[in-house]
DNA sequence: AAAGATTCGTTGTAATCGCAACGAAGTCAA
DNA sequence: TTGACTTCGTTGCGATTACAACGAATCTTT
């Protein structure tokens, strides 16, 4: 508590920093897309995320969501239950195994995914065409680094 | 109802989605550290983020950290006056604009940080050696991705 | 110089989040 | 079967957030 004045800070510079960076650039990339389903649908992101994974899957329980994005149980409960009260999704009871609910997309659903994928698609391929040459190498190492957490059904081809 | 019911939704894997990658990437990396100096020192990210910003250039003012990292003008603001209660940062105001407020690390703060920094640079070499060769090809592909949405999103720069 | 417009930082407010606790359903073992 | 344990999804709660509104300071225009 004498030298502090002075005290020499270890050389950080935040520009170089992964976790900072990767913060910026997803909340610049994610924002800018959701803007447009937000205005246009009332959509949230927690929302379109379940959405995208209804679209995907067809028929899917909270917790595989939940495992599959880093997405806290309770989001995707209340983000279910918003679309539900929209008409956006149904939910209903695992014949199997009744704890499991089952989420589904209704027609009125489906329609507005139709809407919003080309949406989205039509961003990633904005995306992509931004990075030209950079772009695979960035996906490499979202690859790298996202493989290396927990993940169990991550495809790694092409 | 009556078309909607196979209508084919348009193909889209969201494991390809760069938005959503990058925000589970910088989710789980942010997370991972953030949970070291929460435990330690009860820092949150927004504060960190405020902390390092400080601990690289000095004397920052509020605007300016929000226009560097993509953080709300409250957000930086009740970040750093819970900075200035814990002691670590002090508030003046710019002399030469008084609307401005400069924080500056108080030598308590620089302490704290004299322990945080280290900290978030063996990580980062963690990640480095984590991704190996794959690193550059993150990097080149966030520094286009940063360069050109800050050419977009902010009109202003110095 | 004064009125109007703009910028900076704080604060009020409603909404959202994460965490933990909970009930319901299922599993396991004796 | 019964009772202890686990899992799934919801909900209560405190904390945090984004957004807007605001006062103070500065800049601009006349």
């Amino acid at each position: 508590m004498s030298e502090t004045k002075d005290a020499p800070l270890p050389a950080f510079d935040l520009d170089r920093f992964t976790p900072y960076r990767l913060a910026v650039a997803a909340q610049r990339t994610s924002e800018e897309l959701a803007r447009q389903y937000r205005d246009r649908f009332g959509i949230t992101i927690p929302q379109w995320r379940v959405l995208v994974h209804l679209a995907q899957s067809g028929d899917v329980s909270v917790r595989e969501i939940e495992a599959r994005v880093a997405m806290d149980k309770s989001k995707v409960s209340r983000a279910a239950s918003r679309l539900e009260a929209a008409g956006y999704i149904a939910k209903t009871v695992n014949d199997v195994d009744r704890r499991l609910v089952r989420l589904i997309l209704t027609p009125r659903g489906r329609a507005l995914m139709a809407e919003l994928l080309p949406l989205a698609a039509a961003y990633q391929r904005e995306i992509e065409a931004r990075l030209g040459a950079a772009f695979a190498g960035l996906e490499a190492g979202l690859q790298s680094l996202l493989g290396e957490a927990a993940k169990e059904g991550l495809a790694q081809e092409s």
